[in-house]
Formats: C-alpha cells, sequence, structure tokens
RNA sequence: GCGGGUGUGAUGGAAUUGGUAGACAUGCUAGACUUAGGAUCUAGUGCCGCGAGGCGUGGGGGUUCGACUCCCUUCACCCGCACCA
C-alpha cells in the first residue's frame, strides 16, 4: 500500500468543500482567531510557487489554532480591480470584468489544490458591486467628517457647521488647508452656500483640490507617491512629471501623528515600521516667517549701506521651516523652489527673464532626471531681499531646484556655515558664509553636529548648545510674531482620483455651481458604466467619460446622469476612478460580514471579531496598503463604525521566493553556437590539447577568449546538476533547432543567476507542476522547509525529495493500520516513543507559536525516523502524530486519520498536550571532588563513568572553579564536556 | 548620506536565547538489494592531519568559567528613504 496523494488530496479537497469544514460562524464559546492573508490580484499569469508561501504560513497558523480550540476566521478573496487588466482591456477590447472573472477562477483553481482551509462562503472581490458598494459609502463617510485637533479625532462635518454658525472658524483647530481664511459667524452665515461648501472642501478628509500631482503620461493617470519608484512609475517605468490638477484628495496627514504613535502598539516587523516612519517623516523644528522687502526699499537700502530698519509695508511674507532654528543668525540667503508661488510675485524686472527660464526649465524636467543629477548646483537670483526677523538685514532670494516644493513650505532659509547643500550653493555662487559656530572652520565645508555646536555670533544666542538656543529662538520668534515651534511631516496628502476605467467610480456629482456632492447612500452602489474605450487619453480626459448611459458632454460639465439619483436628471458625475488601495482598505472588516447588503458589517460581526490577529502578506506594501488601511481603520474607528483603531495586532512579512534562472552561452559573432558554462571567458591557451582542437573546430576566437552572450532558458529544461536537455532546448524554441553546443565531459552545463520569477526570465516555477509530481502536501512542507518565513530565498526544486520521502516514511508509519496487518493494534506506547511524541510536540508548538515553520519539518523528519526505529504501532502515539503534523500537511492527516477509525475531520481534533514527564532523563547523583578542595553534586546521566565526569572537570578547571563559588545543583556533563548548569 | 537587516560546511539552513556548533535536508562517497530504476536501505561526509591532535560561525579586539549568541571596531552584501531644509 503506498502513498498515493493525488487520490488523498483530491478525495479530501472535496471533503471539506462538501462538508464546509472551515465555515466559520460570527457566534461561538471558543475564542476568536482571525487569521489573514493579503489578498491577492489576479494576474493573468497566475500563481507561482512564491505567491503561495504567506498564505501556507497563515493556513498552518489558522489550522494550528483550530486545533487549539479557538473559532477561526480565514478568508480569501481578490482585489481584482487594477491596471492589468485594464491594460489588456485597451489592447485587446476585452472588457476588463471578464478577464477578471477568467483569472479569478485560474486562481481559484489553484488555490484549491493546495488545499487551504479558507472560508470560502465569505469571498469578497473589490471589484463586485455589492463590494464597492461599501467602499463608496466609506469616501462618503470621509467626506462628510472633519479631523478635530483639539480631540484629536474626526468628527462629523455636521457638528463643524453648527460651530462656524456660532462662532465662525477662530477657536477650530482642524487640519485643514493652509490657505483657510478665518471668519466670525456672522461672515459664515453671510457666505453663499456654494462660499460655504468651497470652505468645508478645505476641512473635509476627503476633498477636491487642485494640486500637484504625480501625472505619468504614458499610464494617463495620476500616481500616488507610494506609486512611483525612482522617479518612474511603479508599474511599467514610465516617466512621471508633476502637473497641476483638480483631484480628489485623502486628509492622511490629519492622521500623520497617530499614524506614528499606533506603531507602538503593534506587533508588526521593525523593518516595516522603519519604512512607514520613514515615510511619515517627522521632523521637529520652527517654523520662520522672512518679511519680503519691497524693491523700492531694497535700492534705499543699497544706496545708504546700512539704511534704518524701521518699518515698512511689507506685501509678502516667505515661511520656511527648519530643523535648525539655532542657526538663524547665520542665514545669509533664502531659497526657493521653482514651483513657489511667490516666485513670480518678487522677482525684479531685470532677473524675470532669467528666472522664467530657470522655473520653466525645472518644469520641463521629469522627477527621475531631477533625481538623477542631484550634484549639479543650479539655481538663479531672484533680484528680491527679504528682511532677516532679527538683524532686520536684507536676505536675497534666490531659486534652486534643490529646494522641493512637496517638503515643508517650499522654501528654506539658507545656512551654509550648517547645511552642507546650502554651502555648496552658496560657493557655487559666491555667496557669503558667515561662521556662527564656536570654535568651527567652516572654510573647507559645513558643520552640522547637533551635538557639539556652540552658537557664537549670534546676538542673544551666543554661546548656547543646539538644545538651549533653538528652545530660546522659538520663544523670540513667538514674541516678535515670527515664527514658532512646529513637526512638520514629510508625509503628503494622497491623491485619491485616478484617470481610469477599471477602479470604483466616485459616488459624487456635480450640482450647477460645481459643487461636488455625494450620491444619495440608498442609491449606492455607483455602478461602474460601459464605455466602448478604455483608453485615458494623454491630456487627462478620463475613460468613464466615454459612458453613454450614465453621462455626456463631458467638455461642457453638463452630464446627465442616469435615474438613479435622486430622480434629478442634470448633474455632471465625477469621472475619475478610485486608485487600486481603495478596495484594499476595509476589506479585512468586510470579511467579517461580507454579504451584508444594509451596512458595511453588523456591529455584532464586527463586536465579535474585533479585529485581525495574524496578517501576513509582503513587505512592498509598508507605505501603500498597510499605511492607507491603517488611516481608514482609524477613521472608521474615530467615527463609531469600528472598534480598534488598528487593524491588525501581528503582521508578518513573507519573504520573496525568488527565481534561479538557467542561462546559455552563446558566442559572440555566432547565430547558433554555445559553450558550456567551462569555456565561458577562457582563453584558449588554458585548455589541454584535445579540448583546444575541439574549441577550435568549433568556434573562432577573438583575441585567444571565447567572447560570449548570455541567453536565458526555460529552468525546466535544467536537470538538478545543472545539465541541460539539448533535445528538450532545441524543441523548446525553434532559434535553438539547428543549434551547436560545445560541451565539457559530454554535458552542457548551465549557468545559474539568482533573480526574481519572472515569464520574461523563464524561471517561473508553478505550483501545479510541484503538486502533479509531488502532491501539495509535499509542497507545503517544502515552502516551509525552504527556510525562515521572513527570509528572501530562491526555489530550488532538488529538496523536494527530502520532504517527499519524508511524507512516504510517515505514510509507511500507519500501514499496518492500512492493510489490517496489524489492525486492532493498540499496544501500550513504550517510554522511548513517548518520549519521541512529546519531544515533538514541544518542538512544534514552540515552533507554530514563533512562525519558525522551517524547523517543526526537521522535527516531524526525525520524529517519523526515531518512531520507524522503534518500529511504533501504538495508536496512543500515531494519533496525536497526526494532528501535529495535519496544519502542515493536511491532506495525508486527514486520510491517516481516518485509517486510525475517525469518523469527523481531523481539522476540528484538539492539539495534543505537552508532558513533561515523559521527557526526563534517569539520572543518577555523583560526588565531584576537584583538586580535593571543593565538592558539588552532579546530576548525570545513568551509563556515565565517574572517572569520565572527573576528566571532564578537570579538563575545564577555569569552569570547575566558577562552578564551585556557584554550587550548582545540577551539571550535565558529556565526557570531555562540562556542558550546562543548573540552579 | 540617514535608517534597518544579514554574514555559520559544497548547498538550503539548525543551535533549548550565553552552555557538546553544523540538527534536519540536499549534494557527494562507499556499500547492500536489484534481469542498472530519477526506487529503497546502511555507513560516511566542517577543515588540516596517517595519527595523537590542532583549527573552525566574514575580519580584528573585548566581556565571561564558557560567545554563532552580548559589547566595541572593521569589511561585504541586501532592503527602505533620500538635495526632507
Amino acid at each position: 500500500m503506498n502513498y498515493n496523494f493525488r487520490n488523498i488530496e483530491d478525495k479530501w479537497q472535496k471533503y471539506w468543500a462538501k462538508n464546509e469544514t472551515f465555515k466559520a460562524e460570527n457566534q461561538s464559546d471558543k475564542p476568536k482567531f482571525y487569521a489573514l492573508s493579503m489578498f491577492p490580484y489576479p494576474s493573468g499569469a497566475g500563481l507561482h510557487v512564491g505567491h503561495p508561501l504567506g498564505y501556507i504560513a497563515c493556513d498552518i497558523y489558522a489550522r494550528y489554532k483550530r486545533h487549539k480550540g479557538y473559532n477561526v476566521l480565514h478568508p480569501m478573496g481578490y482585489d481584482s480591480f487594477g491596471l492589468p487588466a485594464e491594460q489588456y482591456a485597451i489592447q485587446t477590447g476585452q472588457h476588463p470584468a471578464i478577464t477578471t472573472e477568467t483569472n479569478i477562477k485560474r486562481y481559484r483553481e489553484q488555490l484549491d489544490q493546495l488545499g487551504f482551509s479558507f472560508d470560502w462562503s465569505r469571498e469578497v472581490r473589490t471589484s463586485d458591486p455589492t463590494y464597492y458598494k461599501w467602499t463608496q459609502w466609506v469616501f462618503i463617510q470621509l467626506f462628510h467628517s472633519w479631523y478635530n485637533n483639539t480631540t484629536d479625532r474626526a468628527e462629523s462635518i455636521d457638528m463643524l457647521i453648527s460651530v462656524f454658525e456660532k462662532e465662525g472658524n477662530v477657536k477650530i483647530d482642524a487640519a485643514c488647508d493652509d490657505d483657510t481664511p478665518l471668519f466670525t459667524a456672522k461672515e459664515w452665515n453671510g457666505f453663499s452656500s456654494t462660499e460655504q461648501q468651497n470652505i468645508l472642501l478645505k476641512y473635509r478628509l476627503t476633498y477636491l483640490a487642485d494640486a500637484e500631482v504625480n501625472w505619468c503620461p504614458a499610464l494617463g493617470t495620476v500616481l500616488a507617491n507610494d506609486e512611483i519608484v525612482n522617479g518612474v512609475s511603479e508599474r511599467g517605468g514610465h516617466p512621471v512629471i508633476r502637473k497641476k490638477m483638480t483631484q480628489w484628495m485623502m486628509r492622511i496627514t490629519a492622521y500623520a501623528q497617530r499614524l506614528l504613535d499606533g506603531l507602538d502598539a503593534i506587533d508588526w516587523p521593525q523593518p516595516l515600521k522603519d519604512s512607514q516612519t520613514n515615510w511619515i517623516g517627522r521632523s521637529e523644528g520652527a517654523s520662520a516667517t522672512f518679511n519680503v522687502l519691497p524693491h523700492a526699499k531694497v535700492e534705499a537700502l543699497e544706496t545708504t549701506k546700512e539704511g534704518d530698519t524701521s518699518r515698512t509695508s511689507v506685501s509678502h511674507k516667505i515661511e520656511v521651516f527648519t530643523t535648525r532654528p539655532d542657526t538663524i543668525f547665520g542665514v545669509s540667503f533664502m531659497t526657493l523652489a521653482p514651483e513657489h508661488e511667490l516666485v513670480e510675485k518678487i522677482t525684479t524686472q531685470e532677473q524675470k527673464r532669467e528666472v522664467e527660464a530657470y522655473v520653466e526649465a525645472t518644469a520641463k524636467r521629469s522627477e527621475r532626471d531631477r533625481m538623477a543629477d542631484v550634484k549639479t548646483i543650479s539655481g538663479v537670483f531672484t533680484g528680491a531681499y527679504a528682511e532677516h526677523p532679527f538683524t532686520k538685514k536684507p536676505i536675497p532670494i534666490w531659486i534652486g531646484d534643490y529646494v522641493l516644493a512637496s517638503y515643508g513650505t517650499g522654501a528654506v532659509m539658507a545656512v551654509p556655515c550648517g547645511d552642507q547643500r546650502d554651502y555648496d550653493f552658496a560657493k557655487y555662487y559666491g555667496i557669503d558664509i558667515p561662521n556662527i559656530f564656536d570654535g568651527v572652520d567652516v572654510s573647507k565645508q559645513a558643520f552640522a553636529d547637533k551635538a557639539t555646536t556652540v552658537i557664537a555670533n549670534s546676538d542673544f544666542l551666543n554661546g548656547l548648545s543646539y538644545k538651549d538656543a533653538t528652545r530660546k529662538v522659538i520663544d523670540e520668534l513667538e514674541k516678535i510674531g515670527h515664527g514658532k515651534g512646529k513637526i512638520n511631516y514629510r508625509l503628503r496628502d494622497a491623491v485619491f482620483s485616478r484617470q481610469r476605467y477599471w477602479g470604483e467610480p466616485f459616488p459624487v456629482y456635480y450640482d450647477a455651481d460645481g459643487v461636488p456632492q455625494m450620491i444619495a447612500e440608498d442609491h449606492l452602489p455607483l455602478q461602474l458604466p460601459e464605455v466602448e474605450k478604455y483608453l485615458p487619453t494623454e491630456t487627462g480626459e478620463p475613460p468613464l467619460g466615454n459612458a453613454t448611459h450614465w453621462a455626456w458632454n463631458t467638455k461642457t460639465h453638463k452630464v446627465v446622469a442616469n435615474a438613479l439619483i435622486d430622480n434629478q436628471t442634470v448633474f455632471a458625475l465625477e469621472l475619475n476612478t478610485m486608485p487600486g488601495w481603495a478596495g484594499s482598505s476595509q476589506y479585512f472588516n468586510r470579511y467579517m460580514d461580507p454579504h451584508n447588503d444594509g451596512a458595511i458589517y453588523s456591529e455584532d460581526a464586527i463586536g465579535y471579531w474585533q479585529d485581525v490577529d495574524l496578517y501576513i502578506g509582503g513587505s512592498e506594501h509598508a507605505t501603500g496598503h498597510l499605511l492607507y488601511s491603517r488611516f481608514w481603520q482609524k477613521f472608521l474607528f474615530d467615527r463609531g463604525i469600528a472598534p480598534k483603531d488598528e487593524f491588525a495586532k501581528k503582521l508578518i512579512n513573507q519573504g520573496m521566493i525568488t527565481g534561479t534562472s538557467a542561462l546559455i552561452y552563446r558566442v559572440l559573432g555566432f547565430k547558433n553556437k554555445y559553450v558550456s558554462k567551462g569555456y565561458r571567458n577562457r582563453f584558449i591557451h588554458e585548455f589541454d590539447e584535445a579540448t583546444v582542437k575541439k574549441v577550435r573546430e568549433f568556434v573562432k576566437l577573438k583575441q585567444g577568449a571565447i567572447a560570449f552572450q548570455e541567453l536565458h532558458v526555460d529552468v525546466s529544461l535544467i536537470n538538478t546538476s545543472d545539465e541541460l536537455n539539448i533535445e528538450a532546448l532545441r524543441k523548446w524554441q525553434p532559434e535553438y533547432e539547428n543549434a551547436d553546443f560545445l560541451l565539457e565531459e559530454g554535458k552542457y552545463i548551465v549557468g545559474r543567476v539568482i533573480e526574481k520569477m519572472s515569464k520574461r526570465w523563464f524561471n517561473v516555477v508553478n505550483p501545479d507542476q510541484i503538486c502533479e509530481e509531488y502532491g501539495a502536501d509535499s509542497l507545503r512542507l517544502y515552502e516551509m522547509f525552504l527556510g525562515p518565513l521572513e527570509q528572501s530565498k530562491p526555489w530550488n526544486t532538488a529538496g523536494l525529495t527530502g520532504v517527499h520521502s519524508f511524507l512516504k516514511k510517515l505514510w509507511k508509519l500507519y500501514v499496518p493500520f492500512i492493510d489490517g496487518s496489524l489492525s486492532g493494534v493498540e499496544e501500550e506506547p513504550n517510554p522511548e516513543n513517548l518520549k519521541t511524541l512529546h519531544k515533538t510536540i514541544k518542538k512544534v508548538e514552540e515552533d507554530i507559536e514563533n512562525f519558525s515553520f522551517n524547523t517543526s519539518v526537521s522535527t516531524f523528519m526525525i520524529c517519523v525516523n526515531e518512531l520507524t526505529a522503534q518500529k511504533c504501532t501504538s495508536k496512543a502515539i500515531l494519533e496525536p502524530l497526526a494532528i501535529l503534523v495535519s496544519p502542515y500537511a493536511p491532506h495525508i492527516a486527514e486520510e491517516l486519520w481516518e485509517l486510525l477509525g475517525h469518523t469527523q475531520s481531523i481539522a476540528n481534533a484538539s492539539f495534543p498536550k505537552f508532558d513533561a514527564a515523559h521527557l526526563v532523563e534517569r539520572t543518577k547523583e555523583y560526588p565531584i571532588s576537584f583538586n580535593g578542595k571543593m565538592r558539588f553534586k552532579m546530576q548525570l546521566p545513568a551509563d556515565m563513568g565517574k572517572a569520565d565526569i572527573e576528566a571532564a572537570v578537570l579538563a575545564h578547571e577555569q569552569t570547575a572553579k566558577y562552578l564551585a563559588g556557584r554550587n550548582p545543583k545540577k551539571v550535565i556533563v558529556v565526557p570531555g564536556k562540562i556542558v550546562n548548569i543548573v540552579g
């Protein structure tokens, strides 16, 4: 009776589906456990062996918790809105919904064959109207909310309006746009409703704004900061430019501090927390205001040299943010970002031409170009001067692209002696570099060490340290109304509009005055309309404008919406769609009550499940999905929609499984001659005569060496010893049909390189192939065995035989129960059996709790080897062993469980209890003397001779002396060495 | 530049958290059984040495009776952020 994994796996997968073994109830006497894997985007390529790694780990934990008596929720779904389906639609005209459906089917087949314990009755798809109804609903809640800094939470916009009506906004401390005007109740009540709405937009947590956005012309859409990598789009690698557009924004900056603070309360990986911390980018410092001197005043100053510093009427102010307010007396110029709004206002007539040319040149450069040459110093003098808030001296105002419009205020007070960038700029343009540090030489470079700073040449700051000077200067700035202490965040509000088709439509229309209005909740979902063309335009006209039956004439903004909306007719619908992360920002909550049509989820459901106990997914989502989800969760919490303000207690990032690509070497200058790995770049004289002859026949040499070109070939053509199957290669692609190969020792050896699994490198390994050949249980075990969960590691099929033969050995242990040769045997377990079992229970339990799944596979192997050697046939041992194995290899475990006579699924069996009593070593006490001076007792294995022990102690004189001082209770000794001291 | 991580046999990786380094597996070597099969089983396998023995966790130093583990320093590689004021 052999281990027939195909039949077994097929049988139990059907059994689980039929019996709904893993269906979770929203009520139970058991404690709850919510285990979640990040849901996938169903791409056309299907799963490769890297994808299920996290799912397997999560599944093992979920199954383990079930054995431990928890009511486990372990759902799965699809993040099915996204660019690839749309790109495919653009190319082929196929509706994204259709390709998405096909891909989901394929994913489901692949997932099913791996034997996951998912509760499929709770499946969600972000592109399903019944799901995105609630994405739209959350958007509406955000629109109706504002962030109250005083209570430090989001509150209803209606509350804000009633405050405005009673006392204006003077007392309100809110997260809002910087340009929000102050007004009294009287003024508010006098505003037109359009004016009122425009002001409210400055407060809402999702708002419409003219923003400098990252526009990607090739994709025809804007992108969020986290969707841009190295200045090009994350998808496709297209250039991205800055552009001003009216877009929906998410006021995530309101939550910057809480997103930072919340990290302390959750058990997430440190690198991921660091990423988020970095991304939020909190820096403490001060904001300071510099008045711009009117041009006439400047001229006067220039003629009289030390002009009087009396008050002048000020037309413009420059606000800067600095982390070094202590260096304010070292300011010798100011620099504005070229995009800064004051640039055109303050530039003098003489400098105008030069400044405009510079601004234009900067705007043309892509983000990438700008990042590429950070070393080139460039800038232009505006001709204008600002007034130093303390010394009242005039300070020249420059513009330069080393100042970023998107950070701080887009303007800096340049302190060349204290900042290297300012220093370089000053040196380059011959600007003064006044030294305000005591005992520091700044003739070569700037001095930026806060710890050793002593301020000099700085009026009231002289002699102070960085810390004291900072405090003092902030006080003084506040006194003269020129600034205050400030905390700045790198985090920007998130652009929420995408000029795409395949995304959630906004539940928004515009009234006759162009004011955005939310669609009534009972009309949700606002469904995605059919369009003829999915292609976005380079100018940013969204494809939804092509929809005929819910909108027309987008250019004039006179659009007829369908009759669904309030029975009203002439409105302009929002034509943008939501970004990819919209649908994934609250899906974990929706799983708790996925079919609820009347609410996002019932209070009972979320009251029971609360939050995710274990979340497993890739670290690439650190500053995208995971940050946005935390933001939405905090918002939902503030508004009483969710009971927890962090959605996941524990998070684990599974490492990436990389591919091991295979390379062959084509001789340069030949179309189809290939040399084995050993011949690359080798000089002819390095070979023996016979080889030289062969090589000479085969190739012409360039300067005595074989020059070659590397080509990727499919990894399935290579055996485990890196030998290429030449015949298979000839059939693989026509270009190799007539190829010549120079072999070494009769073999063609390929080169290996580790890189990301990708179709283009032909290094993708499918789980289907593995399941077919070895079975899902082998694949599951092997993926765990490959290495620590969180580490990235290359896939190498070679080791699979190890875990596969483990399963065969495991199977053999139970054979007596299968073939009936020893049926009815219920042999009492002997102490050796029990020791093996309890060792295994202890280790496996610890391993699972610590997510060290790789070592428990080893533990199983040892266990089975030992039990085999012990010829164990005791049901009392084999029964708990099946349960131990079942989270890892559920199919075989179910089968064995059944063979042992059980009729219920093993999934609900209780995890065996560890009993330390079975592990106790039989020991003996020996009194030991050392050098005749000291004595202590040792607990030792019974079979160890006294002479051995004394020799061991003598061999470790120092240790022995130490032991004498400690008077230990137990010393474990092996011949020659002392190993452990207890007590 | 800033922040984080990782360095252990031929290979993937173990090490009870300071206590026999190299578990387990792959690979390799030898053998057994086989009307050669990519099956199964047994033994061996860190390095040097015939041997006793010596050396070994990227390098150097330290703490300790004892260090892969803790501290200092240095090198290499990987990841995140980056003209962030």
